[in-house]
DNA sequence: GCTTTAGTGTATGGGAACAGACCAATTGGG
DNA sequence: CCCAATTGGTCTGTTCCCATACACTAAAGC
């Protein structure tokens, strides 16, 4: 029974398909943003604990699939030139089969990851740096339109996550923000969906700010709560 | 800022070591008790994705270490000879030191899934058989003293994130249970402790087949957050 | 303008992990 | 009693990944 829990795979495919993953997650959460430049290969190397070569050959990929460019030199470095408007995203159809599974555990898991972080958010003593982020990455995602909207919504999530004090928790919306990204992005965007979620984001970024956990997680239960009967509606 | 979660390492450390702990881990946790047997090699090394030298490095490892004995022939296999109370858990000081750091994050992320798991198994509509292994496995906590308290306990709270639905809620919850194992270990067991413990799982599992997930969420956070103080009082 | 610096690009040898075939022991069934 | 099945134990060649050293390029600084 609970052994399939546990003795699950120690390694989730090659090291080299892996860096791919990690640093397209990267590019699409919004980590780096288009025209910024990722850190110099070897400190990437080092921090993704992986070799030179085989970071150099995940960026190749990448350069390959047009995400990046490297220039060298003094001022050189691999630069982002993702344009998230570029954006294949399959036909919520295709998506659908390929994420059906995937997705109820998903949703779950996000249910309860980010109304726990939020909650963890609000309990901090925020300083002033803390506090000016989560406000400038709220507005972030109100002002950007459209294409870029869906990696600031991303990265205010994460910078919830972040802010509960947890790298656990911080990881693990990561994780699920970056699972969601590829359904999200099959989705049409409404503008009355648009304004809804504008209100939950004021509302739980008011709450953590006022230091009301209980109201934190509320607001982001009902704000996760939405987006997944939007994702469930398209997809199933 | 966010950069430093999402370019984190890619894997932590080098196969044999991850398929020892995951194997040790099966073991502390009771995936697989005393005097059971492990899977057959190939079926095992193909579960943890690992080739079949690799895995069984581990288990001479394992072997050396005394938590296991294999035996050949048709009704061979690996076999669990982990005496729980051989258990050399270190003083509450050296765990304290080694711990310290992930003590917090540990405790916080608990906080999230374990409450979190707990509320989404209430809304599930479970049949007679998983309800029944609940009942079980509740029982086992109480009546299995002292040794194998700990294991039993695991056992519970993983059935329980189990019975949420969702797989990755079931991974996070094996994760931590595993990372507060050896903690919890290092702390004397008192028998007022017991008690109460052996209350709140009784409490969160009534709520459970009695489908009441804001009861089963708030009846775990409590139980949780007693374990956090008692940990937080020897390691701190 | 020369040197330093900060970066990407390239080459090599060694070690870790893998796949696959084969050997050895033990036992249940015909 | 013997054969087939099931399991751990061993060997071999290959592929992937790594560490390290070295080469190239472009801008900054004196």
């Amino acid at each position: 029974m609970t052994i399939e829990v546990i003795l699950r795979p120690v390694k989730a495919g090659n090291t080299f398909e892996q860096t791919v993953e990690r640093l397209a997650q990267a590019i699409k959460l919004g980590a780096v943003l288009q025209g910024e430049r990722l850190p110099p290969e070897r400190e990437l190397a080092e921090r993704l604990n992986v070799s030179r070569v085989t970071l150099r050959e995940a960026i190749k990929a990448l350069h390959a699939a047009g995400f990046v460019e490297s220039r060298r030199g003094r001022t050189g470095g691999t630069f982002v030139v993702y344009d998230t408007s570029l954006r294949q995203s399959a036909t919520p159809e295709i998506t659908a089969r390929i994420m059906g599974p995937l997705l109820h555990d998903a949703l779950a898991f996000r249910r309860v990851v980010e109304p726990g972080a939020a909650e963890l958010a609000a309990r901090q003593k925020l300083d002033l740096d803390q506090r000016s982020r989560l406000e400038t990455a709220l507005e972030s995602v109100s002002t950007a339109r459209p294409t870029a909207r869906r990696t600031a919504d991303s990265q205010l999530h994460l910078l919830v996550a972040e802010l509960s004090g947890s790298a656990s928790l911080a990881v693990a919306v990561a994780d699920v923000q970056a699972r969601l990204d590829d359904m999200l992005a099959a989705i049409p965007v409404l503008a009355r969906n648009i304004e809804h979620s504008d209100n939950d984001h004021v509302a739980f970024v008011e709450a953590i700010l006022a230091r009301r956990p209980a109201r934190a997680r509320k607001v982001m239960e009902a704000h996760v709560e939405s987006t997944a009967a939007l994702l469930r509606g398209f997809l199933a």
